[in-house]
DNA sequence: TCAATACCTGACTATTTTGTCAAGTATTTA
DNA sequence: TAAATACTTGACAAAATAGTCAGGTATTGA
């Protein structure tokens, strides 16, 4: 159960550039590698593979760089997931986990199916109620804004205790 | 966002084993290959796995195999998971993923760790809630259990659309 | 006690995912 | 229009994950 590179590395450039997003002219590439620690090239993966899925739009040239394509609240992480590597849909478990036969042997019938989708409704749910704006104040405000938007006891002594 | 081959796998397997427990006799690493279309020698890997996080136990020799531990009643799906490669903690994406400094950027200040945080709270809640036996009934039967268990408005039609 | 059954272990190979590189194209500005 | 800036692309290298293999040890039962 896990969160690919891709998801985590692409989830925080677009973080900058939701961030950057007030000051109109575009980031450059080079500018999002330094400030998150990735090499320029791996960004730019990234950043294009973003730009493919049409969350961000590309500007070439001297004056270039990546944009935002909607206004930073109208973008959910969900969005971003989705962009970069997608969720957990049982279709693509299916067709991936069929051990050495050619079909899972458990197409017809299978026990755990109903649980991945359970799984995935719920993700899918809360991130594509989570827009980027939510994530650019300091994380202790993050923090709260979803605790109240999900609405469920969960304070951060329980978050911390449940990690 | 996704279910490693061990977590899927190794629960296909630790299902059989819930399956076969009334029988009282231990089943052997060949049969669970078999009925899972898996090969014998990755079964094996998978049990061992999940007899050194002691929900399995082993019996050597001519009668031997594998068994579940406890009552498969009270062994859960999030057992399962955590023995088989563990939750979504925000600690391990840290440490994993931390570009090419030693230390991620954003150690001191996360925009994005809330929101994992609050994923991996709520997929443990779930899975921790699921006992084993729900599973081994069919899949329809599956559904519903799981479905009225998390009591949410969720029906099978919406579950088909969301994946 | 010895042969057959089954689990145990660690090293090895294959595949997939991550991340890099190099040569390109488009745009701006002097 | 030439030089500098930046995105584009596809092939490649490195690392992590998945899966195999071979030789071992424990237990049973004839």
């Amino acid at each position: 159960m896990k969160v690919t590179a891709q998801e985590e590395y692409g989830l925080r450039c677009l973080l900058q550039l939701a961030r950057h997003a007030e000051k109109g002219r575009p980031i450059t590439v080079r500018e999002v590698a330094t400030s998150e620690g990735l090499s320029v090239a791996y960004a730019e993966k990234l950043l294009h593979q973003l730009s493919k899925a049409g969350l961000v739009e590309s500007v070439r040239g001297v004056r270039g760089g990546f944009r935002l394509k909607g206004r930073p609240d109208e973008v959910s992480v969900g969005d971003a997931v989705r962009a970069l590597g997608g969720f957990l849909t049982h279709s693509a478990i299916c067709q991936r986990y069929t051990g050495d036969e050619s079909q899972c042997v458990h197409n017809k019938n299978c026990g755990l199916r109903p649980v991945w989708t359970t799984v995935n409704y719920h993700i899918q749910k809360l991130l594509d109620n989570i827009p980027l704006t939510l994530l650019l104040q300091d994380e202790r405000q993050a923090r709260q804004a979803i605790v109240e938007m999900v609405s469920f006891p969960f304070t951060p002594e329980t978050a911390g205790s449940v990690v």
